[in-house]
DNA sequence: ATTAATCTCTGACTAATGTCAGATACATGG
DNA sequence: CCATGTATCTGACATTAGTCAGAGATTAAT
């Protein structure tokens, strides 16, 4: 069969299937709206405007599903602690409880429709799932020339430095690094690439143009969008981006615990050389002509 | 990651994002029920009998959908031919553009998610779609003992039939044939089990139990199913129950025409023999001790 | 300090989806 | 012919989903 047809095929199928295998578990006695509106919230609680972003729901809907869940007892609602116009929902115990129940509802349903399989196919269908699961986020990760200042930005730099701290042998201090001004990366100097998948902001990357070469910083993606190949996009991108500006020679520094972003810059054509700068948490430099 | 939670994270990232894909191409003038309907009831037509058993919908739902797509002047309904209870819809000329323009839009969210993966990942992408759609198709077959002269297995016949009159050298005429009676499988004596595929019948087969022996008849699958292993499925259930009757022979004939059917009986344990019995149409004997 | 933008919430809607109890017409088996 | 069952349709509802405009609180930008 053609590719289009098949997807198209593969579209009818799925939804079909899984709907019916969604209502006949999760929707026995609250709205699935609702029901999809806990499983977000989570055990840990998100921001409301997180929820919309990820379910691509509208404001007052939001809203009022929520309302509905409060009145019910299993929700809490407060206010972010940074940002006093952004509310947080957490679960209260009942909903904690709920929650629960939903997972095993769900678990079931999935077991269910294992159970169904021959043992010998199951290893095929499960694998199969994770390729079409994998390239179909793939597909809809978007990259964005955005405001280092920004939020997506801001958050991504975050998430960035929190993990340097935890997976550097001495921790990370800002300060003790070659320091860089968000200027750096804004155009024309540089640029500051945010990868968007469902709303959220989901890795980065910067582009540094210095008088004689293109420096590349900040390279990450979120631990749960990793091995759906963004950061070698993030990278392309900013090639380009360096291509356009006529850099011909690009570098970076990397700490020897980023193992996957050595591997990346590999791949991707960099090599190691030696040390152009003394960036004190560094232990290899690359460097790639273009 | 285990198997249940590639399942439930596979369902949740594929009905989001299949569904937000749908919802750009399709969901512009209409409403998707009336678009899957339109989908549904084809260039062909079908009977609306047909439509509620595929799409799972409530009768009185059903007829009010196609009551609004009437009144667009979309479609046309008219009595089966067989039974006048049932009604049959078939597209007007304004529908067949409607749907052509349904079609065409199918075609580009298809094709705008496969062009927003990189070229080297589409073929794994395809492939991994259809081994999904497929094992997710087997799944959702059900087996059942029925009546011989039911619905379901009297259309399954009827396909059946029409099938060995094109595919035979010779054609095919049921008064050349052994004769068979729909008591012959009825039980005890025997068991016609069919095959149903989201409220369709996709398969069936029949056991006769004779004083010496077992005789598989009526093995047949929907050209559409086929690949799912439902012929597999239906012969050992027809096994088990032939056991369960203390029946220790089974045997069989087949028509040369028919190759699948003979893989199928090689590989479920059957060998050729001399020739049993005097069927005209038969090529191939076949036996299995149980 | 003022203005503009952001986030959430409420009220007022509309459309879509789904359910249920008859009513009607036809079919089937005795 | 009659009893029973099936297929469809209609009217009356109920729920879910979704939209939109504006208000109030807060933050960011100038």
């Amino acid at each position: 069969m053609e590719a289009i047809a098949r997807i198209r095929s593969f579209n009818r199928t799925v939804t079909h299937q899984i709907g019916a295998l969604e209502e006949r578990f999760l929707g026995r006695d609250r709205s699935l709206g609702a029901s999809r509106l806990l499983f977000e919230i989570g055990a840990n609680g998100v921001e409301v405007r997180q929820l919309r972003a990820r379910l691509n729901l509208d404001s007052g809907y939001t809203s009022r599903l929520l309302r509905a869940l409060e009145a019910e007892g299993l929700i809490r609602t407060g206010r972010s602690s940074g940002d006093g116009r952004v509310r947080c929902v957490t679960l209260t115990r009942a909903g904690r409880k709920e929650l629960a129940v939903l997972n095993r509802r769900s678990d079931q349903a999935a077991a269910s429709l294992l159970s169904r399989l021959p043992e010998a196919q199951r290893p095929a269908f499960v694998s199969a799932m994770g390729v079409v699961e994998r390239l179909l986020l793939a597909s809809a990760v978007r990259l964005r020339v955005e405001n280092p200042r920004g939020r997506g930005a801001q958050y991504c730099l975050q998430c960035y430095f929190a993990e340097l701290a935890a997976r550097f042998e001495t921790g990370f201090d800002p300060a003790r690094s070659i320091p860089t001004a968000p200027t750096h990366f804004t155009p024309p100097q540089g640029f500051f690439v945010v990868a968007m998948l469902n709303g959220e902001s989901v890795g980065c990357g910067a582009l540094r143009c210095r008088p004689d070469y293109g420096e590349i910083k900040r390279m990450w993606v979120a631990p749960a969008s990793r091995g759906l190949g963004i950061g070698k996009r993030i990278l392309q991108r900013l090639e380009t981006l360096a291509r356009k500006r006529r850099v011909s020679l690009l570098r970076l520094e990397t700490n020897k615990a980023l193992t996957e972003a050595q591997a990346l810059y590999r791949s991707s054509g960099y090599h190691e050389v030696r040390p152009f700068n003394d960036e004190p948490y560094a232990h290899h430099w690359f460097e790639k002509a273009l």
